[in-house]
DNA sequence: CCGCTTCGTCGAAGCGCTTCGACGAAGTCC
DNA sequence: GGACTTCGTCGAAGCGCTTCGACGAAGCGG
């Protein structure tokens, strides 16, 4: 493995210039530039990343912290890495996934005092969440994917959970439907602060209000049984309902299974709509469902710009920004059969 | 942030001393380790991983490659990463993981001369894999989930698909099919080299024969419209099919729904029977996925205790070892409605 | 044409750690 | 009880790179 001195051997200059040639902290002539390349070349040299490293006190390399629970990744958290590490190259630095679950702190405060880490994206961000405060303690850089409570000194990208609610609920209620049930995560879930659940809650509250409609939120467990739990318990408290809007994706089988089951179909007795869904899931279901496509790329890339201009330009900048989810209509929402009794209240922003 | 000079110094030894009490190389006397022991607490002293990497040569960190498609992770390569985690951690690793995909080879030929991973597990691995070529010629030592074509001199654990389809197969013929089709990945993904694909093919065939039964496999895109296509198919191929083994994960929800649409019952008209599966998408369908399930955890582990005692120990040894998937009966999976008609050639393994 | 800045290069001093050789003290063997 | 090994510790020499200060050579204005 060749070294620096071999490269500045070979092109007979000092091995600072090397230095110089590669990272261009220093001006250098076109000509010695030039032998030093060709020495380079003629070397195969690469340089050492863990040298490197020390003296110039940064790896270049970036941390994104994803807990890794049975459940797995969707296509949704897929693109978002993918798009994390395009955007990591594109600006030089080295992209590593860190499976640190949510138990072991002490793994992530050594990982995080070890300096290996330039700055960290962190994914699935609770309300309070520790991993922020070791974090800091440690002085690593942090973006954010998702937010805490307190947001007000960290740089974060997000979902705009609050739009793309309104959209959504804003496409049944168009079609023509008044009763719209919501099924959430786990009453779990939201007990323990989990943002999305909490953040969509209120703002299905929000949107359903402002039509003039009365909201129903159903806690549905993470998985098939939940989901048809949920929908049973979704047809005890309102027994009109004509549509889902459902947050849940893994219930959302389950869903659609007991509709089935119980004689419905999709769209033309109940409309579907799913929320934060990949197209690859939402194509899964037949029909396939009608979906808030989210921005998964996009959340990836944005996320490690604003981590690497942190790194390279002023430190105390923050950057915080919401994406929405874009409405993707596929086969499982359509006008209600029963066009909707006028129900209580005014009906004055139906025709969004 | 402390270093090992500050340790040093307040417990009144050398540096070499220090070091050898983090390290274990050299004997070190109780009192001694007791003092910089004291030390390092007091100051929370954190070894500065680039500065032993470099002293060391060797990081800890181990790398593991998955190329990222736009398909997401299921569960069972999670269980992978998980176990693989977990395992490295027991060690004193660092787990890191990769997301370099198949195209940008550069890429990780850049990672892997950087000297900054001490080995490296492959995923997805291909029959004819660049990807082995690369860091093979960079001198990183490998351990691959799956195998090429010539495995003579590489270390690998994967699923043992052999046995997974005899097993699956003895299942379906054990309750009396007869007619079984197999649906397996797509044309294109089997003209690539994708090993699970080839295997479990032949394997299929190998164990159909060796009921007496006829072979028939059908390539399916990984969709759900792929799915519904492949069903269409088969029953063109084979009218009389009783069963489904289907190794495509994401075309089972398709052809799920085709059986449904085509009137037809599960269990009752057809059994379907999904390989490799995690029980999380097992329970997704209605009635749940009878399924062999993967050895995700395990596959993980037992790569990274490979890797390791690569590392450790002398470096020429070689592990290969295959695990089979473990049959989970669920509700999709029964006798078949009308029994078997009697087809020609040998039925004496029929028991199984 | 003199002092001044800018350009291009060099040498040397680290970055924080591991590891080797050395060495006194203590234990072991016949 | 002398020769020899083992134990516990130290100092110093790197690992391969960045970066700082220095310095000769140009380039510039007045």
């Amino acid at each position: 493995m060749a070294t620096m001195h071999d490269v500045a051997r070979l092109a007979q200059v000092s091995v600072s210039t090397v230095s110089y040639v590669l990272t261009g902290t220093r001006p250098i002539s076109q000509a010695t530039r030039n032998k030093v390349l060709a020495a380079m070349a003629q070397l195969d040299y690469q340089p050492n990343a863990m040298a490197r490293g020390l003296a110039s006190r940064r790896s270049r390399i970036l941390g994104l912290l994803m807990p890794m629970d049975e459940r797995g990744l969707g296509a949704t958290e897929t693109a978002f890495v993918t798009g994390a590490a395009a955007a990591a190259s594109v600006a030089g630095y080295h992209l590593v996934l860190s499976p640190v679950g949510g138990g072991n702190l002490d793994d992530l405060r050594r990982l995080a005092s070890q300096r290996m880490l330039d700055g960290v994206v962190l994914m699935e961000v609770q309300l309070a969440d520790e991993r922020v405060t070791v974090l800091q303690e440690a002085g690593v850089p942090l973006v954010l994917i998702g937010r805490t409570g307190d947001t007000t000194t960290l740089s974060y990208v997000d979902i705009d959970f609050d739009q793309t609610v309104r959209d959504a609920v804003a496409h049944l209620v168009g079609l023509g439907h008044r009763q719209i049930v919501y099924v959430n995560h786990s009453a779990a879930t939201l007990a323990s602060g989990y943002g999305p659940a909490l953040r969509t809650r209120d703002a299905f509250t929000a949107a359903m209000t402002g039509h003039g409609l009365e909201p129903v939120m159903i806690a549905a467990e993470d998985s098939a049984a939940g989901g048809r739990a949920a929908l049973a318990a979704a047809f005890a408290q309102a027994p009109e309902l004509t549509a889902v809007l459902a947050m849940n994706e893994t219930a959302i089988f389950g869903i659609l299974g007991e509709l089935t089951g119980r004689g419905l179909s999709v769209p033309d007795d109940v409309s579907v709509v799913s929320m934060v869904t990949s197209p690859q899931v939402a194509e899964l279901a037949t029909p396939a469902l009608t979906a808030m496509t989210s921005p998964g790329s996009a959340l990836g890339r944005i996320a490690i710009e604003a981590l690497t201009s942190h790194l390279d330009g002023p430190a105390d900048l923050r950057h915080q920004q919401l994406l929405p989810c874009t409405l993707e209509v596929r086969g499982s929402t359509a006008a209600p059969r029963r066009p909707a009794l006028a129900t209580s209240g005014p009906t004055s922003n139906d025709g969004v």
